[in-house]
DNA sequence: TTGAAAGCGTTACCAA
DNA sequence: TTGGTAACGCTTTCAA
């Protein structure tokens, strides 16, 4: 008996079907030139022998490391390092996991990498990164070591077409239509001063609505590094005012509980005297009593594309143009169900 | 003028110092065989040059991949799939990302593999599996597969030894002692009734810590699915009974909420008439009115150390032994300082 | 203490 | 439509 063999190779593949390495490469590969007969009886050995095509031996060749990175960015609450602290962050690496793994490429999480030395240690294909801020320094330092990038949501100020992302303009004015519908007609909004797209976007659809319905803007701003308690106290000088508004949304991850709060104390019914909504869904929204309408902003369908759209920008695609996967779907909840539902 | 090469390799390095690529790969891999003067040399070159192995053709070498897998067990609330719902997840993520780039190593997030199959597709190194139930499929699907595995808390009724945790009897232990001491007489127990060991070892520490003190036991069951709905439930009966307790801890993630909810409802002021503790901290713990005492339980200590076991056992270490990183940490908040603070 | 040569498993290139 | 051969960058083995 010889000794076991301790992986199956492609050499093992080729003398079982009774063809060349090259063939089954090629079979494995899809370089379409194979005998339909001859495919399908190689298929059949790569199947019985169970062999799988080592990533090192092809990467060493292809100079391919079938890695992708994702990075996120440090968000407020985060404290010593980029995490995960929101539901869209997870639900994003989740869709990206997913859709790496069908593309038989594997998905690293990492921070993002701040100079050239961490672009050169990240040692992978292709990165998508999300939510780049205005002038991004590590897309700078991406771009400069010609390592391909693709971004959840787009940059502001670049024109960078290679980004995905939902139509953040559509999604919050449907969320505003929904609450003129359930009778609002004063509508405030919390948000934030910070150099993202998705800000600028959302008060651009506040604004535009605003002024196509005839309401009046009300707008304050909250820290995103405290967005409960900073929500709390400006709802609270609004909702005290002369002319308070009878409905409030809000752009930034965690104010919408801020808000709530500062309705409680003031004995306001919710939704009868208030409306809520917040432009970023979350689970603790959903659990809020009561739970708060919220915009699901699809981020697995939005992690799907951007690996996707990333693959393609790895493999030489220069056809690029931003993909917007959809609207968001707006949850709506008990925080602005004034009317009976349908 | 030559054309540009496309990357460093370890023959420019060896061309450079005037050595032969052994010598550069030895020195690299502290092989300890070179000549001080030569290694300083080399090193210089190194730097210079900016070199650094190739991941793939190492492994192709070597047989190493360079990556391992952190595979997080399907918590009650993530739904559809593997995620990060829990600070104590999150941070255990962190921990293990830093901890594997200081080794050299990736590290890939994954769900837990189910079969053959799917240990075959990760295609890494070895894995740290997280809070493995009793009788575990994944641990045994890569048991079968060869795999390395290092385990996040131990296995109920298994004795590997490859595994990292606090001293979770002990954390508790030190929980209860600290009501104690701020005046609890009757303390009550909220957990769930599920084949981990963290549930094992709560439930005998409070046992334990009852009989030492002569205190009675008091427990009621949640549901992980839903800790913070049925905690509130269990906490209204036990708080309405006609001997109540005086403080409520809890090993379920999320079932503290309840408890505050619960109380509120009840008109018991925290911590005069009930105190609250939860043995697993997270951030909406800190943010909660008023905030809740709970156990740090190191998780980013816990994944450095079960990432560096799991190092030691690919590399073929046969000394095992389980590793307690501590006991966790309490954090008192306003839910248990009935006292003055110190 | 060092180096030459032989691979590791795969794919690209060119010839048949 | 196929196959032979060389090469990817590194480590290992063995010899000097």
């Amino acid at each position: 008996m010889a000794p076991p063999k301790s992986r199956v190779t492609i050499k093992d593949v080729a003398v079982a079907a009774g063809v060349s390495p090259t063939t089954v490469s090629d079979i494995v590969n899809a370089k379409g030139r194979v005998d339909p007969e001859t495919r399908a009886r190689v298929l059949k050995v790569v199947a019985d022998l169970g062999w799988r095509p080592l990533r090192s031996a092809r990467g060493l060749r292809t100079g391919r490391r079938g890695i992708i990175a994702l990075c996120l960015p440090r968000r407020p609450r985060s404290g010593d390092s980029w995490v995960l602290t929101s539901d869209y962050d997870m639900r994003l690496t989740i869709g990206a996991v997913s859709a790496a793994m069908d593309q038989g490429q594997l998905l690293l999480m990492a921070p993002t990498p701040a100079n050239d030395e961490d672009v050169a240690r990240l040692e992978v294909d292709g990165v998508v990164l999300v939510d780049p801020e205005e002038g991004d320094l590590s897309r700078i330092a991406l771009r400069r070591n010609g390592m391909p990038v693709v971004t959840v949501d787009r940059e502001l100020g670049s024109d960078d077409p290679w980004w995905v992302g939902v139509d953040n303009k559509a999604a919050v004015s449907n969320m505003l239509d929904h609450l003129r519908e359930q009778g609002a007609r004063r509508v405030a909004m919390l948000t934030a001063d910070s150099p993202w797209a998705w800000f600028e976007d959302t008060q651009a659809a506040y604004a535009s609505w605003c002024a196509r319905h005839g309401f009046e803007k009300l707008t304050a701003l909250v820290e995103r590094a405290n967005p409960e308690s900073t929500a709390a106290a400006a709802s609270t000088v609004m909702l005290s005012s002369d002319a308070p508004p009878d409905a409030v949304i809000t752009d930034v991850y965690g104010a919408a509980l801020g808000v709530l709060r500062a309705a409680r104390d003031l004995r306001l019914r919710i939704p009868q005297d208030l409306m809520i909504g917040s432009a970023v869904d979350g689970h603790v929204l959903e659990t809020a009593s009561p739970p708060i309408t919220a915009l699901d902003l699809q981020p697995m369908d939005v992690a799907r594309a951007a690996v996707l759209l990333l693959e393609r920008r790895i493999n030489g695609d220069d056809n690029p143009a931003p993909i917007i996967v959809g609207e968001g779907y707006l949850r709506i909840r008990t925080s602005t169900q004034r009317r009976d539902g349908r």
